[in-house]
DNA sequence: TTCAAAATTTAAGGATTATTTAATTGAAAG
DNA sequence: CTTTCAATTAAATAATCCTTAAATTTTGAA
């Protein structure tokens, strides 16, 4: 994740930049408006971190300047200008948060976070050599073709797949997907394991889903 | 745009509602931690607003419950417990913003609009393969002929058509079109995809709602 | 306001599909 | 060799969905 300070004082510059990176985030630094503004509009950011008052381009100005291109990359202000005015201006200027100096770094990482998660999308679709699921469409494909699993056979698959390369015992296995603790008794696990293996391990010779015997399945890649 | 307010103090209750309603917001008022995770998790909102200390469900505890069930509506702290600690928690539980009381209405306000804005931009007109539906007109045309839909038709068509590509369950649906939570027993559903198929799948076999058994319904291109 | 039409919900039977149970066969570990 | 656990199969049960029809509610025109 790369973010952008733009920050006159190199002592709160340099502070940042340390503390950022800390958190193993990649940190460009602009000692200046000017300087803030190319880089922002010439380069790409996951989030930008602004002072307001600043030699050159005010952080206010580049706020604007960015929001007319249409970038939605998000902006944290954080600065002395710590009026009600101030504050209103900054959010509805386009800046996605406001935080006021003197500020404790610990927030800031913490609403940094905020704005970076809103643009990760979760990844919906799991993958193992040939077969792909997704849970969005709910669909399985194998080789770009896809295989009809039912309800309680996509989730039982989901949740090998979701443990890939560990192995899942018997009663996890069932707490997960059939909701329940205990059923000794029950051998609803074993059928399903072979309805899953005659549809998606059909056609070749693939052991997808290993047997630990004495202890659960597994999906893993072979040695 | 909707809003939910969760503020066990009346007076701060109706000081916000009356507030946002100023500002042309529809607001829904809870006035205790249980009542509020109920109405937040059977209803939509486009924004939470959200007291952490409550009789009943804790805000903190309505937050990771809202995000447990994978909704990103945005939820905006505004709560008497100001530490640094409080306060990243709170965002780290799935928080967007976090004001600490006492608040001034204004910032609240531009702090509102900030995590508004993120979320418009719906577009108005829909369309898949040779159908396509137009909020601004509410009409729906299959190969340029429109096709007469009641309102719940109309809405439901909507739903599944906006979340295309994307499973939507049975609760998901009903919950958003029907604007209830649960009925278990009724069929309504079945009957309005029922009613919709015969509306816009008539003339050729395409299938365009298909059925996730056991899941609910989605549109998507076929394979 | 009343009435008729339209929209929506409820209810029920049948069809389909999913899930569990049970019984047998097979394979691995001690 | 025996025991235990897993795999497989078939059959029974359960759940879900589709369809139709009737009951109820809402809407809009007279």
């Amino acid at each position: 994740m790369k973010i952008l300070i733009v920050e006159d004082e190199i002592g709160i510059a340099n502070f940042l930049r340390d503390g950022l990176e800390d958190e193993n985030y990649s940190v460009d630094v602009a000692l200046d408006g000017n300087r803030g503004l190319e880089l922002a509009t010439t380069r790409t950011y996951d989030l930008i971190l602004l002072d307001w008052m600043l030699p050159g381009t005010s952080g206010l100005e580049i706020t604007k300047q960015i929001r007319k291109s249409n970038k939605k990359v998000p902006i944290v202000f954080l600065t002395a200008k710590d009026t009600l005015h101030d504050t209103v201006m900054g959010l509805e200027a386009g800046a996605n948060d406001y935080i006021k100096k003197p500020f404790q770094f610990e927030e800031l990482l913490a609403r940094i976070k905020v704005q970076l998660r809103l643009n990760v999308e979760e990844p919906t679709v799991l993958t193992f050599q040939d077969v792909t699921l997704d849970t969005t469409t709910h669909q399985v494909f194998k080789n770009g073709i896809e295989i009809n699993l039912t309800k309680k056979e996509f989730s039982l698959f989901y949740f090998l797949l979701k443990n890939k390369g560990r192995v899942c015992t018997r009663n996890e296995i069932i707490k997960e997907v059939w909701e329940i603790n205990f059923e000794t008794d029950s051998s609803s696990l074993d059928v399903y394991i072979n309805f899953l293996r005659k549809k998606i391990e059909s056609g070749n010779s693939e052991n997808i889903i290993q047997t630990i015997r004495g202890i659960g399945y597994i999906i893993r890649e072979r040695e």
